[in-house]
DNA sequence: TTTTTTGATTGCATTGTGCAATCAATTGGT
DNA sequence: ACCAATTGATTGCACAATGCAATCAAAAAA
């Protein structure tokens, strides 16, 4: 029992919590002033001079010009943003099909990156001599400000052990525990993990707006699979395990098929991108002698092909109905569609919306804002943030 | 934007913070010395000595002896626990066909209880009235050494504006705000208001050893209603509008019955024990011309009457359908059934146990300790230590 | 140019913490 | 029975980070 609710603060501490709300202040608003930082921390003005003094000297923030405010009385205030020199963040991204590297300064911006194909011969072995070859490449650009790296990986994954538990068409990663081996390769240097749909939800909980902060925000990555992420005040839900999101595997229909999991009817099973493939294959076959892709399927239906429009229709449904069973739950503010759906672009995110109104209560409802997640990769993001987060907030 | 995460740390509030890790520390674990919250604070044992004067001075915390410990060397510790006199904390806990008033000390004792029936032809303003009287005749007892006021309430409301957003066959709840009511009517009283099943979950997670504290506890509340409280790492989690935990309307049909809430095959219609003596009610003809009742059904249970285990046998199943979807969501690793359903006893909970089994991924599954809640009144000790929570904490 | 206003910095007092020494109480060995 | 050893609790003192108040800095208004 070493329970964080039961360690006292001691007087060392209080500065380091400081530096971290302060940090935390000027990394959430990218750029702010002295006098904004005294506003909302709460600090006395010499505090925050103190502060703030320590982290230009650390070279963690820079200071910058503030764009002129107009009828503004008085001394014009120093912007302070991120520095985005010499400190770098490493991320790795592991997907199915392929790992991405990227390398980012303190801002978010992303330096480099590369992305490489996995084959689908290799082994898990095989694949992390390709990873550390690309983190070596990068390494040798950063070491001496490296923060940290930052790993994702997909799929149901525990993340105590760190391990993934669940994963077809893929290596033998269940009995490969990447993060250990990351660990032990790069001795002095903090390796975080993180599942890939949670550290989206972080990356998108984080883009909103400061004034309206979302408390309780459900990112729903739709695509090849059906998962997603919960990010609870600020930091990221994981659940006892890390499983915690598993929403592809929310039974809506009792008497459903059997899915892999051992539940029958899973959201995942009618509304995965692949089944959607799936569903219109049959009737595919009447227009193009191709195999059918996923974007043929967007842009049949933004071109309205009426029998494609009536399968994305069945399956907004089906979201919407695994959705109300998330919000009963959990009682989001903000719901964002993630992944490869998000191609359907705004009417299908209204058609989820319609589906979901008329299931729930309407003062639920009316409290949830719909968005659909911007095109970027918000795992890379995601996962610097946790980097940040752990690192220096 | 006022967010706490932005809130930097002063001088004072370390001492405050301090004081409250070393009350917990106490309450918790209801009897433990100075030394062991050294330990479990890290904090100096100078510093230790100095907070814990002061809250035996503010009569929070006394001292008592501390049980012989067999092959301990060196000076006996010196017992510490919440104080018995003179502090006190009233609750109320309002149900659908009564109300109960308490008072109960700083350890959690009750010291006084009533429990007056609500009558069907009341208006709320009434049954106001009625409850204010309660409370002065408790208030003439300790009004100098009041703590606060815990009140819960029944069905899903929204802990924001902190009124009743649903609830059949009682009165006008909807349009009265009763907390604000009791803030306006006992002016310097902290009132807080809490949703019963809520209430009820945190007094689970508090009843747990603290050795292995769950992280994430869910409480099912299974009875006339179907509801549940999650427990996060000791917080209640109550979802943006304080709606969260709506167990009872995950469907787990899609082409079920219209429930009330819009949604297709709630859990709540197929589990809910009027759902249970509604099912039974025919067959029941055959036993006894008596209205059936549900401790009628219990001993029929326990006698093993053929139709009444089908059946209940029956609502297991569903049960687990309903909770593999929020174990897949949430990752619990604490599910307490709690409410009516209690009184099925062990083998109801295996049943459970054993569909949910099937349905779920075996590490995720192993990691569940799944209980049966005591048959006290969890909600009055969950209402209680909300209170403490908020108050001396 | 001077006044006013707001932002940022510096000297000083306060305060709560950790450290180290000390007191207190109990066991075990001789 | 007495003393060393051990562990718990307390006290004096130094340190360090904060708030306060005074001051410096810069820009607009008079």
């Amino acid at each position: 029992m070493n329970d964080f609710r039961f360690r006292g603060l001691t007087a060392k501490s209080v500065q380091e919590i400081n530096r971290g709300v302060i940090l935390r202040l000027i990394y959430e608003r990218r750029l702010c002033s002295r006098s904004e930082i005294v506003q909302s921390s709460g600090l006395d003005a010499s505090t925050v001079t103190r502060v703030v003094q320590q982290l230009v000297d650390d070279c963690i923030v820079e200071e910058s010009i503030l764009q002129k405010v107009e009828n503004q009385r008085g001394r014009r205030s120093i912007g302070l943003r991120m520095a985005a020199d010499p400190h770098r963040v490493l991320v790795v991204r592991l997907q199915r099909l392929n790992f991405k590297v990227a390398m980012l300064d303190l801002t978010g911006s992303i330096l480099k990156s590369i992305e490489i194909p996995v084959k689908s011969v290799s082994t898990a072995e095989n694949i992390f001599d390709h990873i550390v070859e690309s983190l070596n490449s990068f390494l040798e650009l950063c070491r001496e400000n490296l923060v940290g790296i930052g790993v994702t990986l997909p799929g149901p994954f525990l993340e105590d052990s760190e391990r993934i538990v669940l994963i077809t068409e893929s290596p033998d990663w269940h009995q490969f525990d990447l993060i250990q081996r990351l660990r032990e390769h790069y001795r002095n240097i903090p390796v975080y993990s993180k599942h890939d749909a949670k550290a989206a939800a972080l990356a998108v909980w984080i883009s909103q707006g400061l004034d309206s902060k979302s408390q309780v925000t459900l990112y729903l990555s739709a695509g090849q699979g059906i998962g997603s992420g919960l990010v609870l005040n600020g930091n990221v839900f994981k659940g006892s395990l890390g499983t915690a999101g598993e929403i592809g595997h929310t039974s809506i229909d009792w008497n459903g098929p059997l899915c892999r999991c051992g539940n029958n009817g899973c959201l995942e099973l009618y509304t995965s991108s692949l089944a959607l493939l799936r569903n219109l294959g049959e009737d595919w076959q009447n227009i193009s002698s191709k195999p059918i892709s996923f974007e043929e399927v967007v842009i049949a239906y933004k071109n309205r092909h009426p029998s494609v429009v009536k399968e994305v229709a069945r399956v907004a449904e089906y979201l919407a109905q695994g959705l109300v069973n998330s919000i009963n739950l959990m009682n989001p503010d903000l719901i964002v569609i993630g992944d490869e759906y998000t191609k359907f672009g705004e009417s299908f995110l209204e058609s989820i919306k319609i589906h979901i109104q008329k299931k729930i209560l309407s003062s639920v409802f009316k409290n949830i804002d719909f968005q659909l997640a911007p095109q970027t990769d918000l795992v890379i993001g995601g996962s610097f943030h946790h980097v940040i987060q752990n690192e220096l907030l």
